[in-house]
DNA sequence: GGCCATATGATTGTCGACAATCTCAAGGGA
DNA sequence: TCCCTTGAGATTGTCGACAATCATATGGCC
């Protein structure tokens, strides 16, 4: 957070870090959508950037596994079967599983008043059945959750997976769960937290993450 | 594996992939230390490329956390502090307790044999006593442990801790476990999965990983 | 003598151009 | 009619050069 009148230096993040953020929320959102092709000359123009630094942030989505790289091909958008709907939320499961574990053990206050927080942000974008906005919610919860972790590898990893989670919804454009269902299941992983259950927490998120999996493949 | 007298094309990787994988490599051995800085030009004569590929190869790895950038300063090589170690191995811990519980519901006996065959190579190493063979021997087992889930998300998180695991290692140049220990402890890991214990074998990975944060920090 | 401003050198960030390769369509032959 | 070859067009891969910024050393001023 930066404080009030504080002076800092305009661009203080590489130019590729910004343009790869564009890209991976045009991903997120489905302005990209899977197995479409990144023309690197178009891209470029639109972003108002070079080609260099462009190809800079693609590399990094590679390494995210974001985009695969066709030699002479080109880049293209992952597209996701459900073996890959399966995997995504697997490793969700073991980031935040962990992450569940980590919190307990650490500063559980700091992190209820956080994830209260975030709780409270799902209810409102529950109550205006935006399913956009329930998704914003939904995955700003877990990147809470996952930072109050402490842990820096854990969250850039969760990272990559909302993405990808985000990618699934956009594509599938279904089986997402109803509001009151969506608040429920959150507010329960909160309440375990506030009452220091690791048990049913740990229970909480692993049927949170299979249930997911359940949901998306019919 | 490729086939015998198969025409293949001689770069089907990208460039930026191959260097990646020698800074990878590079970083992972100590040749370049945690906090040095990589000079573009400097690497980009003694690779033999440009300053375009270097520079996107280097992105890969800023992306993988293996370096940090500072703009218009460089790229440096992260130097691990305690709390780095901690997390490394508690997000290592999240990954391969996942892959084990995904080997046990999984195909367990290709795992074996893999995994088998990967404690031969400890063995080996253990016997001739060389501590680089036995951390490369180390890390290609859990790399093999990893594979074995078949999820490619897992494996590729791995990839970076397993890296990060090594940079802790030569720069600390101590505390690695003796050569019996090491094979023990491995030995115990592909018996429980032959034996089918699950419950076992979490509790394994799980010390495996926990004493070994103990031990690097003393 | 100590400290600040300035100049210099080196390094990074960005760009445009050229070469290599792929895609796709048109043409010729079986 | 179908298939292979061949050419044009477009796209990616690579490179060298220029601009912007930072680090360091030098000289002047208090």
């Amino acid at each position: 957070m930066s404080e009030l009148g504080e002076l800092e230096p305009i661009t203080r993040r590489s130019t590729a870090a910004i343009i790869a953020d564009q890209l991976r929320s045009a991903i997120m959102y489905g302005s990209l959508p899977p197995g479409s092709q990144l023309g690197e000359a178009d891209l470029a123009a639109k972003l108002g950037v070079s080609r260099g630094p462009l190809r800079e942030a693609m590399q990094r989505l590679v390494q995210e596994g974001l985009l695969r790289s066709e030699r002479h091909r080109g880049l293209f958008v992952i597209d996701m079967d459900a073996a890959d709907v399966r995997d995504v939320y697997q490793a969700r499961l073991a980031i935040e599983r962990a992450a569940c574990q980590l919190v307990m053990q650490g500063n559980r206050g700091e992190a209820l008043a956080t994830l209260s927080a975030a709780l409270e942000g799902i209810l409102e974008a529950a109550a205006s059945r935006d399913r956009i906005a329930m998704s914003d919610a939904d995955q700003a919860f877990h990147q809470a959750l996952v930072a109050c972790s402490g842990n820096s590898r854990l969250v850039r990893m969760a990272q990559t997976l909302l993405v990808e989670t985000r990618m699934c919804l956009s594509a599938l454009q279904a089986h997402y769960p109803e509001p009151d269902e969506l608040v429920a299941e959150h507010r329960a992983l909160v309440d375990a937290i506030a009452d220091g259950d690791e048990r049913l927490l740990l229970e909480l998120i692993e049927r949170h993450m299979l249930d997911s999996i359940d949901r998306l493949n019919p």
